[in-house]
DNA sequence: ATTGACCTATTGTCGGACAATATGTCAATT
DNA sequence: AATTGACATATTGTCCGACAATAGGTCAAT
């Protein structure tokens, strides 16, 4: 029998992935930084000594997580930060993994009730100006299925950028993008959720203005309670999978 | 002054991205399945009319989101779900946002003790029994601080495994790529932290075999405690960007 | 101040070409 | 029988060159 000999696996990556990671270290690292102009594709071609096919192949590459997008010159590539581009990836992950109900919401109970205690200590006067616009919002709306739809999403939202916590925000993206819209068509056909859902926003609101960290992540949890039931009395299960969107 | 009408924006999206569009319903729809393969490039390009560089960039838009790869051994593209690719582009889009020790500990403490108490519902005997091999492990490399923690991200990462919550997984990807890691930096420099990760993760082992979600829970608040005090006496403030690996 | 004509830079798309590599087949070797 | 080698094949990775479409700027005309 011969000596073992264990040869590590020969890595040659492509190199439109060679070329890609070079430019996603350059921008991390804040050699370029965040809203200047990369070179153009002719000029980055020519740099890496590839063709601009290549050049391209890379682009798109980093284009997907929201780390190159299209400067307002138009045509040019820019390099900048992520907000919610990055929750369309995590949503298609999540509806390939065939998530549930049930799931979202056990992720949704575990941040919604943070970042409103969060919140409390975090949010500006300007946010709390933006939550007190949508609550009014709500109320003008509370018979158009939609639009309630809509602010009910902006309130969570709003909320959740007042806690000015960048990792809390891309960890709750699925949930906007997810979890409220389809919950959402559950729970109009299970029960007339205007008042309740305006009543716990309102709660919730009084005690971030109020400084009071443990009643708003208190209502916060009623709220996410009233969901699971909305759901549960809907006409598709708890554990059923989140369909596909259109 | 002339009727004011208002006209939608026109869309004229590129064909790379009409393309990558198309696919991704495709594949999120179910109409090609997880593990099929795709046509390859010259055949989708016909189907498509559009050239092989048009479709090829199409891919790469996809590949990155980690929906569609390469094939065990041939060079066709497959579709599969996907882990912590993700990981990478949310940690990314987080260290472009300079994200801070401390709003990442404050993901990690709304999401890691909820996962202790689903695990306690949730885990099978083979999550257990990964879990009791981790701590064997981790006992044996107490001294050796790398793989000590690779251990350490090991049991939180098996711990996650055992809720079956793929929506908390993902939420949580940026805790093992950027929390664990880089804390663990400024942490073996403030204490000799040994000891008392072993006891915590010990604890919530029990917890979980005894099915006491109350109990998990508790135990790993206090453990993610601990990260924030080592954290805290390190070199390094709480309210510090992470810095950005190599 | 707006409009129109022109120029330019850059991207989007095309088509063809070839090297590198993985797969399959089949015969030759041990 | 199992391994090895030779060969054909399919598909990706990369290159080259080319051209249309369009945003931006400039400048004159209205």
């Amino acid at each position: 029998m011969p000596k073992n000999i264990n040869f590590d696996k020969i890595a040659h990556q492509p190199a439109y992935r060679v070329v890609s990671e070079k430019i996603r270290n350059a921008i991390l690292s804040g050699e370029i930084k965040t809203g200047e102009l990369l070179p153009t594709e002719t000029d980055l071609a020519e740099q890496f000594g590839v063709t601009r096919s290549t050049i391209r192949e890379a682009i798109r590459l980093l284009e997907h997580g929201g780390i190159l997008g299209r400067a307002d010159r138009k045509r040019l590539v820019v390099t900048k930060p992520q907000t919610e581009a990055i929750g369309r990836s995590v949503s298609s992950a999540l509806l390939m993994h065939q998530v549930t109900y049930e799931e979202l919401w056990q992720v949704a109970m575990g941040l919604e009730p943070l970042a409103s205690k969060l919140a409390c200590t975090t949010a500006t006067k300007h946010d709390k100006q933006l939550l007190a616009t949508n609550l009014v919002l709500t109320r003008e709306v509370m018979n158009d299925h939609d639009a309630l739809l809509a602010a009910e999403i902006e309130f969570h939202d709003l909320l959740a950028n007042a806690t000015h916590n960048s990792a809390l925000l891309l960890a709750r993206a699925p949930l906007n993008e997810l979890f409220y819209p389809v919950a959402w068509g559950e729970i109009i056909r299970a029960l007339s959720p205007g008042e309740r859902i305006l009543v716990a926003h309102q709660y919730i609101y009084a005690a971030i203005c109020d400084n009071n960290p443990d009643k708003a992540e208190e209502w916060m949890k009623k709220h996410m309670e009233d969901f699971r039931r909305g759901i549960e009395m809907g006409n598709l299960g708890f554990d059923q999978p989140v369909p596909v969107a259109p």
